[in-house]
DNA sequence: ATCGTAGAATCGTTCAACAATCCCACAAAC
DNA sequence: GTTTGTGGGATTGTTGAACGATTCTACGAT
């Protein structure tokens, strides 16, 4: 069974334009390709081995994901966020985590179990005095929550934004510092639904998206 | 004033993928292209005098738009939604509409003004004995409930889960009695906001979602 | 210092080509 | 008769070259 479930990934193979894109939103997301950087087709078709039009199929899909910014006869940009975008990122994020963090009652342990586990993993390593990765944990600790929804869709588009907000913290120059302040804040919220007082967290989710969104924003302006 | 933003409008003319992109997903939402159907990049390409390059660009704009489904080696397709679609799109709205609802007391009267108008309309159609449109706006009233959060992102996802679930009524042989039914829902739901039960309100929309839900995976299985 | 312009670089789009894959119909085997 | 090969035809995946259109850049004129 599992040997079949193997075999079936491997016969998924995946275009050309789908793995480019996905290794370029690779390295952007890890800061390699820097916001606002524009993508020569000529340079990064050389550099990958693919032709102008394999490369363009995998640039409207990452347009689509806004990851890149495509301005017409100009190229495409690596998206650069703005202190308005920011506020549209929150204002989603607000609705989305706020809505699926409302369903922790009514849905299964394992779902729960990932909204723990994250923050439970970060204040082990934070102890340690061990700070790296705080970013991706802190991210961990809200796809839980998103994931709470049990939407595909939901999720997918969380990650897209979250893929965004970090676009924004690299423009900021704040990748990691920025969630290290967060921590107790989501630990807060984790100790609240413990506790049953899911409108108590509601609130203090709520609360951490204010400051959040004034800080990065304070930051990009 | 209105004339520079009139030539900036012409200015920033679209490519031809985008274009083709915008069509296409029209002519897949008004029907014409039905659900399941593969659309062959020769017939499309000849149709619409592109290039298959550009045609295919335009595919993978649509696919991350969910309109289409690209399946490696086989072509592309229009999108068929299944029972399991449905449930998970309703799920992302439940979550995004219900939590943009609760920002009622939080937004400003033109706003509030979006979710109350399409209501209105429709039931000044439906006593005239109109039927016509009742989807749309049935639309109409749920785009104004997510534009309440005020985040152009969150309102352009909402905007392709209405449009794969116009495709979902459409296997469903559903398009326009489907909505009819819950008029009523949607009266009910903006008396309560005018009354100032936003609880009640946000209480009624998730049952409005339970129902339809229900009723659409039921005709799809 | 500003403006304008020629030339280089790059994008937008098309076309032709070919390998790889899939589909379909037909024949062979159980 | 249903299943199992097995061709060939159609379609997709990808490339490379080509060329007009647009943008950028650097240089010289005012």
């Amino acid at each position: 069974m599992s040997t079949l479930a193997q075999g079936k990934a491997d016969l998924e193979r995946a275009s050309t334009a789908q793995k480019v894109a996905d290794m370029l939103r690779e390295r952007v997301l890890d800061g390699e390709l820097e916001p606002g950087l524009r993508l020569s087709e000529e340079a990064i078709g050389g550099a990958l081995g693919v032709s102008r039009n394999t490369l363009r199929e995998a640039f409207r899909l990452l347009s689509r994901d806004r990851i890149l910014v495509h301005e017409h006869s100009r190229g495409v940009f690596v998206r650069r966020p703005t202190g308005d975008d920011v506020r549209d990122l929150y204002a989603a994020r607000r609705v989305i985590e706020c809505g699926a963090l409302r369903l922790w009652n009514g849905v299964t342990e394992a779902q729960r179990e990932a909204v723990r586990a994250p923050v439970r993993r970060a204040v082990a390593r934070a102890e340690k005095g061990d700070l790296s990765k705080t970013g991706s944990a802190n991210i961990q600790f809200h796809r839980g929550i998103v994931g709470l929804a049990g939407s595909t869709r939901l999720s997918d588009e969380s990650d897209r934004l979250f893929a965004e907000l970090m676009l924004a913290f690299r423009v900021a120059q704040e990748v990691e510092a920025f969630h290290q302040t967060y921590l107790p804040w989501n630990r807060k919220i984790v100790e609240l639904l413990g506790d049953g007082a899911v409108d108590q967290a509601v609130l203090q989710l709520h609360e951490y998206f204010d400051a959040a969104e004034q800080d990065l924003v304070g930051r990009l302006s």
